[in-house]
DNA sequence: TATTTCACTTTCCTTTAGGAAAGTACTATA
DNA sequence: TATAGTACTTTCCTAAAGGAAAGTGAAATA
């Protein structure tokens, strides 16, 4: 009983560590934090500095990270309206995270190919 | 130009990210790596640890962690062969990483269920 | 001899992520 | 009037993750 309770303690770790990985995973989500960061800000722009990425998917991921808010969709009402995206601060918060995992994951890699 | 490489260098992060990512994402790698850590070594007790692993997703997952070096599969060579899944030492090298993504996860939620 | 345990594997199915291509509604420009 | 740009959406498709259920082979137990 007690080692259970202890596992299931450990388990309550698990959700909001998806809740974290959920929000940077994906194939595009970090190259567009990324884009948006280094200051593209409209749509064909940050679609054209990410080789690949559809609008389709574009779209789908720029409401995702603003529910998010790690950015804010802004409309500039001039004829004709524009539309930028912007980074929040909050997203800033991120990148400790995203600095230990890249570390984390190039010392990986070394470890892997190593010799056995 | 020079913003060009900005992003590209900043693009060569994403890599190791997703690399680290990679190891623990998924919808049981963690559970399986927190069963492991606490204690549990035989297959059916892991599978027994974690509701709802099915022993096809179990067998997978080991597989990749293995093959991770976080987890080593030890033969005993009893009559009858036993099979024992042990922590690496290796594998703490996660717990900083784990620990952050739990923080940011936990402080995620209360942002984005906070007040509009 | 029959049943159970252990550590899986196999087959089939559903869901989800993502890609390709075209379309849309509006405005601007030649 | 025709073409181009902007910010997407829509439809159709494929691949990969994962679930459900049954099966497997060897050894242990009743």
């Amino acid at each position: 009983m007690a080692k259970k309770k202890g596992y299931l303690s450990c388990l309550d770790s698990v959700k909001p560590v998806r809740d974290a990985i959920d929000v940077i995973n994906g194939k595009w989500k970090l190259p567009i934090i990324i884009s948006v960061t280094t200051g593209n800000e409209r749509f064909t722009d940050i679609q054209e500095s990410i080789p690949g990425i559809t609008p389709k998917v574009l779209a789908k991921e720029l409401k995702d990270l603003e529910q998010h808010k790690l950015i804010k969709r802004v409309v500039i009402d001039d004829y004709p309206v524009k539309i930028l995206y912007r980074p929040e601060p909050y997203a800033t918060t991120l990148t400790p995270i995203i600095e230990a995992l890249k570390d984390w994951g190039l010392t990986h890699r070394k470890k892997i190919f190593e010799k056995e």
